[in-house]
DNA sequence: AATGAATGAGGATTCATTCAT
DNA sequence: GATGAATGAATCCTCATTCAT
């Protein structure tokens, strides 16, 4: 059975397996052996592999960012105008893909670990720093106080993800239209 | 030994004792056991009181909700003219008292409970629900979309809490002046 | 079930049922289920009296070390000249109730414990001290040179436990008559 | 890559980290993968070679001995009268590089293994018994009541050894002195 | 020969909860 | 009403050992 260069696989397994498993349970309290069930090996490959649970934990919230930093960065590709791009950026936050209800909910429950866990809480950092910074990047173009704009959006991005996930709401849709009016709003554009 | 009329300060003791313990921890993850050490009270009479660990967590919930409820409601009393009583409203979420380290990461810790625990949701959602038609109730009278901009001042002051929590600001106040610009964008008044 | 005053009773029953279970198992590899199990209680309840696994050990240890000092008290009360009480001191080192099997099976595997816990190291100071200061106590009085005759008496009585121990020697006698021995021969009594 | 005849030289360095783990945390509780990862080499191979982690630590107190049993018959080569072998003797057992820190750790937990492990036992006993003949050899020719000297001197030598292992003694030279005041005393050389 | 991969078994410890007093 | 006593269940983690390569 155990064959030679498969630690990238199970990693990405047991770190698929533990978002799945804390989306279900809408905790992060689930127990490493669940986890490793759900993945099909053992609990102690889990250890051998990660560690540790919490670190399992923070590289499940770093698989996430990760793999939401791409879809950003492929949104942003297809756009071309700072309009464009701010709507595009917009709209990555709130994909359906990104709106999946395990990940919403394993996200929330990362707030819980950013807390007590610092790699967690640098993780959560990196995430805001890039969300502002790509905010940041078109509103200057677009007005001459980008940095209030960018503020007040990044911060109704997140706030308008928080109550859409924990109303359990299956869509993001009609949050886009909410925080592209607040972008309107900061560029004076009357509707 | 055991006096009459004990029951509502010793619950009120288990609830104080259990947001610190949960503030200092940053995290639900604190034993009944030391929450009733920190209380000077048996973690039996916990049980006795709350009937599980959960109830009294939901109740710690309920009493920062309470709490914060009377502190907006002061803060309205004073405010008269709708753009007055917004800029109540506002301060009111950012206020010292609301903003201590303690509740702040009791708070972002509920945001984990109100996922799996019903009881708990129900009240996030009652908090939801309070902010959104406070802020309609003024937006109303001074704005023909009052809709969309209270969700935005709604997201946008969750978001912000949110930030600020994480990023462990001990003051709201510079996030105030962030959410005011909206509401001043919203009503399209240029600064 | 739950009496109150319970715990110096339970305590004994633990270290009872420790010292029988590593007596038997030859080795302090016992696990803190199985010695709880013997003494009819949890495991649960050994960590809530002792606070963990060597806590536990420790107490069996000074258990079996305030045991012997009390029959080393008798023995010494019951002799009257120097030379009666060096004799009834060599006697109640390897007097039937110190040479049960499983005490000295317990005491050699305490050899282990004392050199990576320092509280067990403590009390096999102690220990040896006491046999040490009892030895010149009345070494003094008989011999110009007390500290050699002590320093090689204590040395050979815990050399001959040990052989003895390690051998499954089932009585002390012979060996006590080997200890008097050198006594004789450092006293420069020829038989 | 694999060379031929290097399984002595693979033991050899798995025996001598052994010696080094166990001396280092002064307990046989020393995983095999920490032994491994000192002598360079993996788990696997240790099972390969020595068929289980019990028969390794056999290996090594089986080392410890052998190497021990050369120096003393170097020491005896070097001595030509009866004095003069058991003073070599007694010198051996406590020569520095017998005293060293690691070795008298390993040794002491070696006392454990020998009550558990009957080929660790077995190995006890051999030395016992070698210590033992080669006492009465030379008593022999000295004392009418060689029997009797054998055993205490044996039983003070491990006593000796015992206690300034425990106390952390970096050298055991002033214990030979002790030794030697049993021997005159037995052969009734009043100093 | 040598190892990375993998696991089953077991261990100490924690904790919410129950119950007799 | 209030608590000390007690536990069952569960958790994380470790480790000796096995096996395909």
């Amino acid at each position: 059975m155990p064959k030679l260069g498969m630690e990238p696989k199970r990693r990405a397994a047991f770190v698929s397996a533990a978002i799945d498993e804390i989306g279900e349970a809408r905790s992060l309290d689930v127990s490493v052996a669940q986890i490793a069930r759900r993945a099909g090996m053992s609990s102690a490959l889990a250890h051998h592999y990660f560690g540790g649970k919490d670190h399992m934990l923070v590289a499940a919230m770093r698989h996430i960012l990760t793999e939401f930093a791409g879809k950003v960065r492929e949104a942003l590709a297809g756009a071309h105008t700072p309009r464009q791009r701010l709507e595009a950026l917009v709209g990555a936050n709130f994909a359906e893909h990104v709106f999946d209800r395990r990940k919403t909910s394993a996200w929330l429950s990362f707030y819980g670990l950013a807390q007590s866990n610092s790699e967690a809480a640098r993780l959560m950092r990196l995430y805001q720093a890039r969300l502002h910074s790509n905010l940041l990047f078109d509103l200057r173009k677009l007005t001459p106080q980008p940095d209030i704009a960018a503020r007040a959006l990044a911060a109704q991005i997140d706030g308008a993800y928080l109550r859409a996930a924990l109303a359990g709401e299956t869509s993001g849709k009609p949050v886009v239209a909410d925080v592209i009016a607040t972008l309107d709003a900061y560029l004076g554009d009357v509707k």
